[in-house]
DNA sequence: GGAACTCGATACCGTACGGGTATCGTCACC
DNA sequence: GGTGACGATACCCGTACGGTATCGAGTTCC
């Protein structure tokens, strides 16, 4: 039983799907499967019920998911408070305007109730600079979207918006291609202004909102606050 | 950060020597020192100081030796809770008398502490059964003195006490060697009468107080009651 | 009722990491 | 300055983790 094994049990149990756990945890299903069985014999005790009907919790697996996901919160925490004692007691977030919605509430909550006070400083930008200040040193991570230059940053996807086009009505549309040929875009998934109708558009690869650092920076906050934020942006 | 390094740092802090914290851990100095290191680049701060002097913690190894501890001791409690779940409830250990003192008392006790009540039975055998009644079923697992036979048995070193020689006086000892070979001898640390000397032996090898259970048993309790007879056994 | 689809399990493979032994570098300490 | 202690380094090997391809069972739909 390691961290790791619980992360993917976890993955599992709330997704209650093999594919979609292993989709979320950038892997593939046939690892996962295995990892979950030998857990199980580790454990000794059958902790999913697996179906055509769907995966379901049996009452070990139900304690476990409990059980698993204070351990790994607490786990999270251990890292924050060694680096605290470390010294390293600040991180700065760079933030793009339209993601402020859900991107660092809870991340910067988490911290705040940190006994040994670590700053989180949130630094918000335009749509100008993508990587909100990371090669400039302005930020420590920055959460943003997906493309743009990577050379130097480490990147981690947070989530993949589908993208639809913004539509007004036909001139519209016909005016934006005569412009700049083509559309406007938009990921899914906010709130456009009233009078904007938004069509999904399937063959186009989904926005990703990304967490970037980096590719040296040694301050111990960046890996916690990643796996935070990964958990703070699957609603 | 895994449970397991989290074990292997938490052995290096208490001994504050790879060396020992190695032979504890049932592995070389190498590796150890290396997944030391790993952990403190994946932390990204110096938990301990090497200097010819000894190993020191530096701050940040004193915070995560505290926090390790709790993670670690959490971790086998949902072992215990999961099991608990699953129904396995019951679980029988085997003590020879002479180890009574320290080994069952502390990991009884941690698991009563448990909420769903899981009940530890303690099952005392004399010395003339080295397996407490194992291949019998009678217990699920034995706190014993090797060597016996250990074929289908899983057998895990909990301590090993050195061997002295128990004397009471020249003559003592030629009437024990015309006797039947050998002086009578006795693992130390343990109050022998008062009239009786001991002396230890250097060229043998020492007396290994072990856990063991039958091979294929998937009875749950047994590798969280081993861990924590592993704990209570090193003073 | 059979064809197609879904989804977890299985088989198999390559690599990477965890473990080992041998050895070095560097301090204390005679 | 020689010697011993101890952590770091170099190197090797086996396991185990993660990958792709495929199977098998169960559901759905025509």
């Amino acid at each position: 039983m390691e961290l790791r094994t619980l992360r993917y049990f976890v993955a599992v149990a709330e997704e209650l799907h093999f594919g979609r756990a292993a989709a979320r945890l950038h892997m593939s299903q046939p690892p996962l499967s295995r990892a979950i069985k030998q857990l199980e014999t580790d454990l000794g005790a059958l902790l999913l019920r697996r179906s055509a009907a769907g995966v379901t919790l049996t009452p070990a697996g139900a304690t476990l998911l409990n059980e698993a996901r204070t351990l790994l919160d607490q786990a999270d925490q251990v890292r924050v408070r060694v680096a605290a004692a470390a010294g390293a007691a600040v991180l700065t977030v760079g933030m793009l305007g339209d993601s402020t919605d859900r991107g660092a509430t809870r991340p910067a909550a988490v911290y705040r109730r940190q006994p040994p006070g670590i700053e989180v400083r949130i630094r918000e930008t335009d749509l100008t600079d993508p990587t909100c200040g990371l090669r400039a040193g302005l930020v420590d991570i920055a959460l943003t979207r997906a493309p743009f230059d990577e050379t130097g940053l480490t990147v981690h996807d947070l989530r993949a918006d589908p993208v639809g086009a913004v539509l007004r009505g036909v001139q519209e549309c016909v005016q934006a291609v005569l412009w700049n040929g083509t559309v406007g875009m938009a990921p899914l998934g906010h709130d456009l202004p009233g009078e904007l109708a938004v069509v999904p558009l399937t063959d186009m690869a989904p926005s990703r909102v990304v967490a970037a650092w980096n590719e040296g920076d040694t301050n111990p906050l960046i890996r916690s606050f990643v796996q935070i934020a990964t958990a703070a942006y699957r609603h």
